[in-house]
This record gives C-alpha cells, structure tokens and sequence, in this order.
DNA sequence: AATATTTTTTAGATGCGTCTAAAATAAACT
DNA sequence: AGTTTATTTTAGACGCATCTAAAAAATATT
C-alpha cells in the first residue's frame, strides 16, 4: 500500500468511526485538504483493492480488509506518538506531525517491537485507544467536560481537538490528562464554565469544555 | 528533498567516500540497482539543486551542500539501527531495511533526541561510525583482518559487508563487535586463515577475513 | 587513424498522484 | 414538474521517477 493509500484510508476511518454511515466524497477533500476529483481516483484504486465499498455517487465506506488496515495505521501513529512523549521528552504538542511521517515505516516486527518497548499502552499522549496488534480497541466510556452538570467532576482522560494552539493552551492552565475537574458554575448565557482544576479555578468557553473528555 | 534524492545522495556519499574521485553514471546505477538513464536524469536535478557537481560524461561528486547533507542521512540510518539493536531487541542482520525507510523521517528534533536517548554512540550496530549533529565524524583506524600475520591479534570493531547472510554467519561462529581473534596460521595456497576467536579455533575464507575490521 | 565497443545522454513512453475545467448526476427549490 | 444549485465524476494535463530504444560521446582495439 502507498503512503497516499493509507492516508485516505485512515481518513475514511476517523470520518466514519463517529457516524458509521457512508462518507461523501467531498467529506474527505475537505479534510484531506484536497479536490474532489482526487478522491474519486483514489476511492476506485481502493476499491479495486477491496478495502473500501465505493459506488458513484453514493459515498464510500471501509470493507472489513480496509477497516483493519486503517487500524493498523491508527495503531502505528498513536503507538509512535506514546514513544516520542515517554522515552524522546517531546510535549504532547508536538508528535503529531512526526508521527504522520513515522505512521507509514512498514515492519510489522518494529511496531510490535515498539509496542512491548512501551509496555503496551492502551492510550497514546491525547488519551486515544492504542489497537492492540489484531486490531481490537478497548472502549473506556467518557463524556465531554461540557456535558456536565454544576457540582459534578472528573477526571480528565483525553482532548477531542489534538491542534498544538488547544494542547498549548491546556499546558498554560495546567490541564492534563489525569486532572481531577470539578464544575463549579455553569453560565446559562454563553454556555460557558467556571471549574476547579487541582486547586485552581478558572473561566473556561463552551469551546474549551467541548473537547475535554472526562471520566 | 524527496525520498529518491536521500537515496541518490547517500549512494554517491558511500561510492566516493572510497575513492575521493567522481563516481560515474554506471557505477550509481549499478549501485542502486536502476538504469543509467534514470541516474542521468536525476544528476541533472541534484545538480540543479546544488548538491552535486555534475558535468557531462565526466562522472559527479558531492558539493559541500550534498556532502552535508548525505552524512545527515547517514546519521539517521545509523542512529535508527542503533535503536533497533539497543532498545528493541533487534539483531544486527534485520535492522538494515527498516533503517532504510526511517531514515527519510524528517525531523531534526527527533533525530537529536533519539541521540541523546541513545547516550550518543559514535558507532552504530556494524561498527560504522555516526555523523553528529554538525556532521563530524570520529575516524578510527583499523585494518581488515585479511591484512594481519600469524600470531598478530586484535579486536573486532566493525564488518565491511554487512548482508544478512555474512552476520548470520558471524552470529554462527560467535564473532561479534569486541571479539579478540588472533591469526594462527595464514594458508598461502587460499590466503584463508586458522583463527582463535576467544577460545574457539576456525577455519576462515580470505572472503571472510577481507570483510572484518580489526583494530 | 580508423574502427569497434562501451558508456552516457537524449527522446519518448508509462504509472502514480495531483490538478483544472467541463460534463453528469443528485439534491434543493420554486 | 421543471429549474436551479450543489455534488460528484470524467477528461485531459502536469510533475516526478522510472523505463526502453536510439543517438551521441568517450574509450579501447586493431
Ligand atoms: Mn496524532
Ligand atoms: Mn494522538
Ligand atoms: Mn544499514
Ligand atoms: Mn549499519
């Protein structure tokens, strides 16, 4: 498989993971950053390979081969994210983009290598499930911070938004994974909250409180 | 600078490093296992990028640009094998191919942190040194084994051909980096030798002796 | 020096992944 | 239902890296 193969492939992954309908064509233009009509070469080289379910005009989905192969990509990712955090000191901010680059070495051996260097984690440094070597994927319940009523708390077990200007923005008012977060107010105008983190209480925005899982 | 210009540059890194001399379009297609006229085509591009002196039928070298830039791929390769063998448990015969591909990673921060995770080895898997940061090398001289007399010895610090099959066979006799060997007798008829390696004594051909650095 | 051989370059083609512009289809709106 | 708008696909082009076949240049041989 080609470096761009598996990128429209864990694309169409993370698009249909949430809805677990068909993804439209310009659904992943849009996220690719690229033009419709590049997608609709790639979808019918996929499909070609049986690893997505593709016909004109009617969206696309992963085929069961194709599933399991966006999985593994996942998995090289998140697992390669976890091992620049633990052992290379980076922040949490700053593995993404290497790990789009390192997400594509082919070696099953180095993955599974790494994977034990690691201890087998379940969660890479955002909080998202690491797919064990066959694929399967621990599900922990969470819900969004925002979700939340006054009074109620939890701990803060991952981020939906991985952008470096939010993960900064965490780091600066000390939210991190682990955190223990209670709702102190919740203004009913702007939907926003007043919450406790540690010891500290601060102001957070609608926007903040919506890509917070909590657990 | 794409993967197949890495590729190209570090090619004619290792054939001129010999030599000191131009390296000719064959001998780069040899090398690489492609025909000339890709190898001219690609010149024309280096060369256009200032990373390679080429000038019609007269063979290339490296410029300053290209030199530098082919020892940071070396670097790479070096330090990613490192890590192989070191932390993953690797052996020094299955890190080669995945080296090849990790070392088009490009991020200066993770290849300085993964030095610094290393604890900055001047020397990878093969006993090859490793280019630093600025692209320094620490020279130390060291002859082949295939040169040594009867009753002289030394150290084992390196191997010439690094194939999988010449390292499975040195696994095989338990020749390893370190290993004190000593000539015992040299065969005039074959140049093959009579070796001890720490308390074992073998039987070598001169293809193998002329493949072991000692010091 | 002339000829033959080898090496290297050029010319033109192919596959991959991308693009723009135009055509086809689907969806939304009178 | 007919028309407009949005989405998706097709057609044709381009850059990159590669190839084969042919031409050009360098080298070796007689
Ligand atoms: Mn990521
Ligand atoms: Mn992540
Ligand atoms: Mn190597
Ligand atoms: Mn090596």
């Amino acid at each position: 498989m080609t470096y761009s193969e598996e990128n429209y492939l864990k694309t169409i992954y993370h698009l249909t993971s949430m809805t677990e309908e068909a993804v439209s064509t310009n659904a992943i233009a849009e996220k690719m950053d690229t033009k419709a009509s590049s997608v609709t070469d790639m979808l019918k080289k996929l499909a070609e390979k049986d690893l997505v379910n593709y016909i004109k005009y009617q969206g696309v989905s992963l085929t069961e081969n194709g599933k399991l192969a966006a999985k593994m990509i996942v998995r090289k990712h998140r697992l390669w994210e976890t091992f620049l955090v633990e052992k290379l000191e980076f922040s949490w901010d700053e593995v993404h983009d290497v790990a789009e680059q390192l997400e594509h070495i082919k070696s099953e051996k180095l993955i599974n290598k790494l994977d034990d260097f690691l201890g087998n984690p379940t969660e890479d440094p955002h909080g998202d499930p690491i797919p064990d070597a066959e694929g399967r994927i621990i599900k922990v319940e969470k819900r969004l911070l925002s979700e939340l009523e006054k009074n109620q708390s939890g701990i803060c077990v991952g981020v939906k938004d991985t952008s470096s200007d939010f993960l900064k923005y965490l780091d600066k008012q000390e939210i991190a994974l682990g955190s223990q977060i209670a709702i102190i107010e919740k203004e009913t105008f702007d939907n926003s909250f007043k919450i406790r983190v540690g010891s500290k209480e601060l102001m957070i925005s609608n926007k903040i409180a919506s890509n917070l899982y909590i657990q």
